[in-house]
RNA sequence: GAUCCCGUAGCUCAGUUGGCAGAGCAUCUGACUUUUAAUCAGAGGGUCGCAGGUUCGAGCCCUGCCGGGAUCACCA
């Protein structure tokens, strides 16, 4: 209570106040008949505005509620502004409307702006020419003690913004009281994802769900978070990836199957990373990568229109087209266009020289593999602007990818880059189990070695694949990253309701 | 993890060569029955992120720490 600032000491006065009136601050329901957005609309000047002595034939009337935002208080009528989820409408209150004592002890005195209200009423327009709602009964449905920060708009300019991101990331709520823009993002975000999911379903795939918790971590390569089962007296981890569980699905007779799932990698932060982030993985049976390129084409097309309504798509200046067909390009012939460099067939030590001559320090660790995934990532993913599939790899990079059909040392995996980032990760899926288990047998050797990103052998999965599995296409989707690109925000955590941060110091505050 | 920038009232921000901590909004008191960044008159509100140091004197200079942002590195 002592921490309590003026403004908030104020407001548990008002909440006593309220309480010696027999008015309860936190009642139960209310019924809610219209919403502000709908108000505007249905209101018609020929049909609902009052004549000169106040009386209309056919009154509007609605009861609304939510926060009040501003208040506007002269003498005995006021003005305020309601905003629900809908958006803001005007209300307006007369004293001589409402019972004794109402206007002047309890709305002008004892409710505040941020105080959540239920109104009915009818709908007019002012003088001024703004659609309002004149109150004849108001409720107050939830008090506020803390000061709600009060941005003033006026002609499309927004005074005293709150603009702290630490305050907006911290107080998430707050920033979607203020900001519709920040809310509209999510809702777009919903709408992404909610498109894909229908996508997917409509081709026959099985949403499933498979243990964030996992005795061993695989499907990519990844620090990952370690925690503990007390029952069982296990070290467990937080799943970096869900693929070999997909793929354990497909073993058992799955055609196809997917999982938006969140996913854990104990690494930095930064405007492109969050330690929990959400993918989308898609695996289906007797299809190859070049299948799963159409497929990603299709659905992403498909999730931009569904939220733009247009498959093109405005970044930094730049038009960013998602209309199908993107570019395909394999990776060295990438490579080769933005360097000049043909890094096909070369040894270890020529790939060395010819990235130390484009600038790249390449140390001893450093396999073929990934010098030339350094020299991609480096030179010819930053300007890869319109969606383009990568096809490709080198195999030491892909652990758990298919060999390519006709190309020594690489395999089937494609990534699709646009405005310079990867969007996605997908290949043929290695199912050939002797194969798989030597590729876990040198990763497990890097673990050793003391990277800390190799997998780890996982026998089981190596045991469901000597039950069979089919051909096999997979597919990864950052779904944060798509987020971002689809809805314009440059940092992932204005595509996440609540990232993470450090933790702040909240005053404890004892009961009085 | 490295570098740079930032932290002052509930919110947005000023604060000069180091010299009594300010404004607007919000809040409080009063006036006002169609206002709209409402207006008018008055008032209150501060651990200047935290801890040290330099100085007669620190919001300001120095050091460390805490928190945030941007860039880089790792990754999706």
């Amino acid at each position: 209570m002592t921490d309590r600032s003026e403004q908030e000491q104020r407001r548990l006065e008002e909440l006593n106040e309220l309480s010696k009136l027999g008015i309860n601050a936190y009642p139960y329901k209310w019924e809610v008949d219209s919403h502000a957005a709908d108000v505007l609309v249905a209101f018609d000047d020929g049909r609902h505005q009052p004549d000169e002595n106040g009386e209309v034939e056919t009154p509007l009337r609605v009861s609304l509620a939510g926060r009040i935002i501003s208040k506007r208080v002269m003498g005995k009528a006021s003005f305020f502004h309601l905003r629900d989820s809908s958006g803001d409408i005007q209300v307006y209150v007369r004293r001589d409307d409402l019972p004794e004592g109402w206007y002047n002890t309890v709305f002008k005195k004892l409710l505040d702006i941020g105080d959540i209200v239920g109104i009915t009423g009818f709908a007019f327009r002012t003088k001024l020419g703004e659609v309002s709602v004149h109150v004849e009964e108001m409720t107050l449905l939830a008090k506020a003690i803390r000061p709600l920060p009060i941005e003033k708009e006026s002609d499309g300019h927004v005074y005293n913004e709150v603009v702290d991101k630490e305050f907006r990331y911290r107080q998430r709520y707050v920033d979607l009281i203020l900001h519709e823009d920040v809310k509209q993002v999510f809702k777009e975000r919903a709408r992404m994802v909610s498109a894909i999911r229908s996508f997917l379903d409509e081709r026959d795939m099985v949403e499933v769900e498979t243990p964030v918790l996992q005795p061993i971590y695989g499907g990519a390569t990844a620090r990952p978070f370690t925690t503990h089962h007390n029952a069982l007296d296990m070290q467990l981890y937080l799943r970096i990836a869900d693929e070999l569980y997909l793929k354990r699905l497909i073993v058992g007779g799955f055609d196809g199957v997917y999982e938006i799932s969140k996913d854990f990698r104990n690494e930095g932060l930064s405007r492109y990373h969050n330690p929990e982030f959400t993918m989308l993985e898609v695996y289906v049976a007797y299809k190859d990568y070049l299948w799963m390129m159409d497929l990603v084409e299709e659905m992403v097309e498909h999730a931009v229109l569904a939220v733009r309504g247009s498959t093109e798509i405005q970044v930094d200046g730049k038009t960013i087209s998602f209309k199908r067909p993107w570019k395909r390009i394999p990776m060295i012939e990438a490579i080769q266009q933005e360097t000049g460099h043909d890094i096909g067939g070369k040894t270890r030590e020529e790939l060395a020289s010819i990235a130390d001559g484009l600038g790249i320090a390449v140390d001893k660790s450093m396999g073929s593999g990934k010098i030339i995934d350094e020299i991609f990532g480096e030179h010819v993913e930053p300007k890869l602007i319109q969606p383009t599939f990568i096809t490709d790899y080198p195999i030491e990079l892909s652990p758990l990818a298919k060999r390519h059909r006709s190309k020594e040392g690489l395999v089937e995996r494609f990534e699709a880059i646009c405005n310079g980032k990867e969007l996605c990760n997908a290949f043929s899926e290695l199912n050939d189990p002797l194969d798989q288990r030597s590729r876990f047998e040198d990763q497990a050797a890097l673990l050793a070695g003391g990277d800390e990103e190799a997998m780890q052998l996982d026998d089981d999965y190596i045991r469901a694949l000597e039950y069979g599995m089919p051909p096999t296409a997979g597919l990864g989707v950052g779904i944060d990253r798509l987020a971002m690109l689809v809805t314009g925000q440059k940092s992932i955590r204005d595509v996440i309701l609540f990232p993470l941060l450090r933790p702040e110091l909240v005053e404890h505050e004892e009961s009085e």
